[in-house]
DNA sequence: GAGGTGCTGGACCCATGGGTCCATTTTCCA
DNA sequence: TGGAAAATGGACCCATGGGTCCAGCACCTC
């Protein structure tokens, strides 16, 4: 009885990779969609694999946890494309925006928070690994972007571009992300998003342009 | 051998409430602090009941979780308290961030929060019902009094105090409620909440207020 | 082709936990 | 005060799931 790797005209993408990345692969696919409550089992069917091997790359249903954590937070890298930085700080934000609504706020992405935040009650220290992985690092990304906008007289954030990008990312956030995470799915249609991703920007520059209107 | 409740003198309040009542209140505790995953034996001992009452007031695991959830979502109304209405709006937004601080980004209703968004994967049904209950009071109750102030002249929303409503939420909220999902404990100090409460309100009314510099 | 290495699948062990049962005790109300 | 109703606790059933073991098979190298 020959596998299906055996039949090399039926291989799909995921048995080229070796075991240990289609694991890993096929690990976050399930916690992301099942939670950490997922057994063992299910994830080796997952991969193609046999538990004996799964317990071989990976101690414990833990230890693979955590490395596929490790996995994830290698690919969540790069938010900020350091791109096109001359362009007008309005146009700059409201492109952040569209970015978040096409990639970030969508069933997978969310998905992943989800599980992050379930996990982080298990495993305390995977909340802070996340959160300096992802969100923190746009954080900074945007806040140095800022910083330089506010040298160049062309935002005025009052000396404080940390906070002034921590609000910028919660406006475009918004209660978007809040329903993801409950899985009440909006379905934005990309004129919404052009609208809200121009309105963001808008606010925001209202409040925190050049010619501020009072102290 | 008499129980504790046979001796008066050392009751405490929680043994006073009814049985159902003990059962919620205690389950709610475990549910928050540990997960959906907490076995019935756990609840019924910090409920000071056995597992049969427990099963004979609610039918299933399940069924006592959702009759929680039920439970949760009458305390958590009245958000918004509708005195004061009179304020200036700086004021009133200011006031909002305020209690926001001091009340809803504690550990507690963060467990609550985080407790309903891993329960919305295993039952959809109950994030959308945590979220009426919630968020979206709030939101309904802040757009209505925009919407009001709008017409006085003292805010410009634009014509969408919904959206306005979300964003300045959002702003309140911002990185805070995120970290707290992840379990990153800032323990903010009242004059921090202070500043980001007049942090806020300012860069809403500069926004939002009556005296647009640009449309 | 011999032999080591690693994978397979499937049986297996055992702890956990949802849910039930029941003999006994407590509570409550007539 | 007596009896029904409800609570107790502890044994019990059984499905699930983490983790192990093992006999066989495939592949790779010398």
């Amino acid at each position: 009885m020959s596998r299906q790797s055996a039949t090399a005209a039926q291989l799909t993408p995921s048995q080229l990779l070796s075991a240990r990345a289609r694991i890993l692969e096929s690990a976050a696919e399930m916690f992301r969609t099942h939670g950490y409550d997922v057994s063992m089992d299910v994830i080796a069917t997952a991969a193609n694999v046999s538990k004996q091997t799964l317990y071989n790359q990976f101690g414990s249903k833990e230890d693979l946890f955590k490395a596929m954590i490790a996995d994830r937070a290698a690919v969540m890298r790069a938010p900020l494309s350091a791109s096109a930085l001359e362009r007008h700080p309005r146009d700059m934000l409201a492109d952040i925006a569209r970015q978040y609504y096409q990639h970030a706020c969508g069933e997978h992405e969310i998905g992943y928070y989800r599980m992050m935040i379930g996990a982080s009650q298990q495993f305390p220290d995977i909340g802070r690994a996340y959160y300096e992985a992802g969100p923190k690092q746009m954080v900074e990304a945007l806040a140095q972007w800022m910083a330089r906008e506010e040298r160049l007289g062309r935002l005025d954030t009052g000396g404080d571009p940390v906070l002034a990008a921590e609000h910028y990312l919660s406006l475009v956030a918004g209660q978007i992300e809040a329903r993801g995470l409950l899985g009440l799915w909006s379905e934005m249609a990309p004129a919404e998003m052009e609208r809200r991703a121009r309105f963001c920007a808008d606010i925001f520059m209202r409040a925190f342009g050049p010619h501020r209107l009072m102290g």
